[in-house]
DNA sequence: TTGAAAGCGTTACCAT
DNA sequence: ATGGTAACGCTTTCAA
């Protein structure tokens, strides 16, 4: 008489069950299948035999529950609806995690909070030590999840740089760098009134963006000048808005820097429909070096940004901390690479 | 003197010590925290206010290894590098089956084999019973993912109609019928000699499409014209690649029917390339109405389809089969939409 | 090198 | 309605 099964799901094999076939103790096959060296070979091969014809896989949960270590890796995107709709950054991000994470076969767990509500209980989850290390994505400011995970010694990893200083290990990509080149470039073309569509002032990319730009301006000598400053979200119709703005303000402007390409081309469908011309009239360079920057007319300078190698790079070093073999912070910064189209091209007549 | 702790990572509260602040047993706590009628009020109170007081928190694995349910649904993702990180689909259906899933808490798990080992490895995982249900998500034909985990008896629900006849549960958009509209719309508009740039002959979106296009014609007395129709990747660049193609076999098109956004995009290029005016003397329709559809000049018409909602359909079905309550196949067709732009619109002068 | 046995935190059955 | 207790499948001392 067996126990009812409570879901009459097919049960693989157990340790005992190897034991037995390969006349051996549960203990000696856990050595083997964990890979022990105190396991004489012949044992070894017999255990190894009995495995595959078994086809025994370990249960995870038995394992987790001795061993305290769930075997998975957290990734939390905590994005306002809308832009993770059109930003191909986060399938991107994610690939490069799953193949940081693939040598060791963690399993990669998504967790998308939409709601205050569903934040909160993410937070909950998490801090309850459910996963044995977190990648905290697109962060804004004001999010409760860093603090809360810190108290519980969970550790974790957050890609872009963090605004609140939370001692806390990050990647991110050099925004001000990409930033600064991005407007060099524009000066260069001899462009002298350069206006910046920025990211939200709550995030660390929209923050460094906007430094970037202006490291390059105070670099030639110019000063900042808040009626060319916009802050957007990163949207298409954000970007349009912005230019609108932008346009009413300051009539006279000869180049836009746009912290993302779907920024970038809202403001080329306001200006063209201003009856600007691009880059004659008004140059324009974008963030993210999408794939929108190759389909707008004309096709769009941008900034392009090693995303796959930043997931790679969180991945990496949030298993080195889940091990315990580097509990240092660590900051890692990815260079970015201008990529030059015609939205840009062309020297402005004075 | 305490056990060592493996990783001395802090622990939350048990059952055990819940049940010693509250003055009960543990079975008792069970079954308040599981939401079992059988508790008295004043019983049910003096718990939740230990479990809260301790900050209880279930351990999942001890949970999962008596129940023989992981609380955790896999979410699939075959697909060759390089459409991924354009195309605005996965991010959207994810959203959808994340939201799905919320109402249940059960965890999200990402699986994107990269690799023929990889798919191997992720199989061996499904199969040992690991998630309590899977989502799977753009199918390829050769795909050895279904078969073997119908065969370990794993509940699953396809996105996107599988080719071979895999009894299984799926949610799709009614491609076919979408093609059909926008290919409809085409005709109406006086085009005589449309051409299409379809899918991947081994997926069912590129083959439904298709079909809708023949579909069209074919109502409108029109026989299929091989050296008109010509298979794409979804892809932009894959799409250019097409147009190429296409026009120098058939310079007499005055229409074309992209399976996709990006093809779309590239066809443009191409056909402006070769000083055809759209949508003048080639009229376009793309499909999947993402963000770049409204970039390219002129703007796009475009099949609209509702992402989110086939991410949520797919999860309330799986989590139908996983509870046992409709151990039944079931194929659901979302409906679409054709959002009419520029690059169709005028009628052509004979 | 190998085995016996003690947990890990829950659930669910069987008494009471 | 409540409590005692036997699993669940695995890892890890401790002895041999």
């Amino acid at each position: 008489m067996t126990i009812a099964d409570p879901q009459a799901r097919p049960r693989g094999a157990t340790l005992e069950e190897v034991a037995k076939v390969a006349g051996v103790s549960r203990a000696t096959v856990s050595r083997v299948v964990n890979g022990s060296p105190r396991v004489s070979g012949e044992v070894r091969r017999s255990v190894e035999t009995a495995v595959t014809q078994l086809g025994y896989v370990p249960n995870r949960a038995a394992r987790s529950l001795v061993t305290r270590r769930s075997g998975s890796i957290a990734v939390v995107i905590t994005e306002p609806t809308g832009r993770l709709f059109s930003d191909p950054f986060f399938p991107r991000l994610l690939r490069g995690i799953s193949g940081g994470l693939s040598a060791r076969d963690q399993q990669l767990i998504l967790l998308m909070p939409e709601s205050p509500a569903d934040t909160e209980r993410t937070a909950t989850y998490l801090a309850a030590g459910h996963v044995d290390g977190i990648l905290l994505v697109s962060l804004h400011g004001d999010d409760p999840l860093p603090d809360r995970i810190a108290r519980a010694g969970i550790p974790f990893v957050v890609g872009g740089r963090p605004l609140r200083g939370h001692a806390a290990s990050f990647v991110d990509v050099d925004n001000r760098g990409g930033a600064r080149s991005a407007v060099e470039h524009l000066l260069a073309a001899g462009r002298t009134t350069i206006a910046t569509i920025g990211g939200p002032g709550d995030m660390g990319a929209g923050v460094d963006r906007l430094a970037g730009y202006r490291d390059a301006l105070a670099d030639a000598g110019l000063t900042a000048d808040p009626s060319l400053e916009i802050a957007g979200d990163f949207t298409q119709g954000g970007g349009a808005a912005a230019m609108e703005q932008l346009l009413a303000a300051r009539p006279d402007i000869d180049a836009v820097f746009a912290a993302s390409d779907l920024m970038a081309a809202g403001a080329i469908a306001v200006l063209e429909a201003a009856g600007r011309r691009i880059p004659q009239d008004v140059a324009i360079v974008g963030y993210d070096d999408s794939p929108v920057a190759s389909t707008t007319r004309p096709r769009l300078t941008s900034v392009r940004q090693p995303i796959e190698e930043m997931g790679q790079e969180m991945a990496r070093l949030l298993l080195a901390a889940v091990d315990g073999s580097d509990p240092v912070q660590r900051r890692v910064i990815l260079a970015t690479e201008l990529v030059r189209r015609a939205s840009s091209a062309g020297r402005r007549v004075p």
